[in-house]
DNA sequence: TGATATGATTGGTC
DNA sequence: GACCAATCATATCA
């Protein structure tokens, strides 16, 4: 593709065409030609735009900065380190060609000047020409090569633009999350599937854990969101898988909540129900905890959070024994409109039910798009 | 090599 | 600006 681009640039016909009219102009009518010639912006723009791409300028191993780009933007694996070989390789061909070009036209600039002065001396003898005349001239032949420069200048930048395009261009060298960054997502998820939106805090949280970056957190859940609602009968096996791991950890840290409290405190209220988890109870408590912490999500130790704990048991009480509970009634948990069995929905449907416990076919309706 | 999975992008809504 | 839904483009697997 990007060979495409570096061939997109046919000066020679330019340029002979310019020298042409020039020569012609030589002859005796060199009026109409332009007087003035203040500084192009574009011009500037494009030299500035090839000055900080390292293609014009002194060489600085061929774009290292658009290459250090390149790297920033795909996560700063090691593994890309060929592909930006590959990117400073084209640059640099791309540099090399551009300066060629340039050349040539400079060299032809300086001929053609020196040809026109000839010309000029040599009409000198028939007729009076002034130093005036002889500097409009000049002046008309730099006029034309700087435009031949800037064709030269703009296409050098398209083929640098395409050029970081493709190399810039995320999908084209999609790589899988890691397995680890993905168990932690997916636990993250499962165990907040009541509402599987993390907070800011909670997804620099969990990019940090998964070295990926915050934006890619919340790509991975909106795919995520959307590809369980559509389908959660196929998500079930690992909502199941995930819910279990969790709930694991989960019983064992709730187990020795209860311990401690008994431990600390055997009057306290929540002691006589152990043994089967009352959850609109925990859930409260679980909810004061949160709002104190401000957020459910701890990052370093999933499971530790008492939040994702309420959602995990729930969900294996609702694989196991078809339990409903009111939690997603509270406002502190519903922030995108759950529905009365601890699911989740879009913002736009009112209603209607998405539980993990249902399987394909009755995800809830959801009409937004 | 085709099917499927998956990360990223885009366009629209709120 | 966050999110959803559709789609694209690439990776992975049978």
């Amino acid at each position: 593709m990007w060979k495409h681009a570096l061939n997109c640039h046919r000066m020679k016909p330019a340029l002979f065409s310019v020298l042409c009219e020039i020569k012609e102009k030589t002859g005796l009518s060199i009026r109409g030609a332009q007087e003035e010639d203040p500084p192009d912006p574009q011009l500037m723009r494009l030299d500035n735009m090839l000055l900080a791409e390292g293609v014009s300028g002194p060489e600085k191993g061929g774009g290292s900065a658009a290459a250090a780009a390149a790297a920033a933007a795909s996560g700063g694996s090691s593994d890309n380190s060929i592909e930006h070989s590959d990117y400073r390789a084209k640059l640099t061909q791309i540099r090399q060609i551009y300066h060629t070009e340039l050349e040539k036209y400079e060299q032809a600039c300086n001929e053609f000047t020196t040809h026109v002065m000839n010309l000029l001396r040599e009409q000198s003898r028939t007729r009076p020409i002034s130093p005036k005349e002889i500097e409009r001239m000049v002046g008309i032949i730099h006029r034309k090569f700087s435009s031949i420069q800037m064709q030269l200048k703009q296409s050098t930048c398209e083929a640098v633009m395409i050029l970081r395009s493709r190399f810039l261009d995320a999908r084209r060298k999609r790589r899988n999350f890691s397995k680890q960054a993905t168990e932690i997502l997916n636990e993250y998820f499962y165990s907040h599937l009541s509402n599987p939106y993390p907070s800011e805090e909670a997804k620099e949280e969990l990019a940090k854990k998964c070295s990926i970056t915050v934006s890619q957190v919340s790509n991975w859940f909106g795919n995520k969101r959307i590809r369980y609602k559509k389908n959660i009968g196929k998500f079930q096996e690992e909502a199941n898988l995930y819910a279990a791991k969790t709930a694991v950890t989960a019983a064992h840290a709730v187990a020795a909540a209860v311990q401690n409290n008994q431990t600390n405190s055997p009057t306290t209220p929540n002691s006589g129900s152990s043994g089967s988890f009352n959850l609109p109870n925990s859930g409260d408590m679980f909810m004061n905890m949160q709002s104190l912490n401000g957020d459910s999500y701890q990052g370093s130790q999933v499971g530790a959070n008492v939040q994702s704990q309420v959602d995990t048991l729930r969900h294996v009480i609702n694989q196991t024994g078809g339990y409903s509970d009111g939690l997603g009634g509270n406002s502190l948990y519903s922030p995108h409109n759950l529905n009365a069995n601890g699911g989740w929905q879009d913002a736009t449907t009112p209603s209607s039910v998405t539980s993990p416990t249902e399987g394909p076919g009755s995800v809830h309706s959801d009409t937004s798009n």
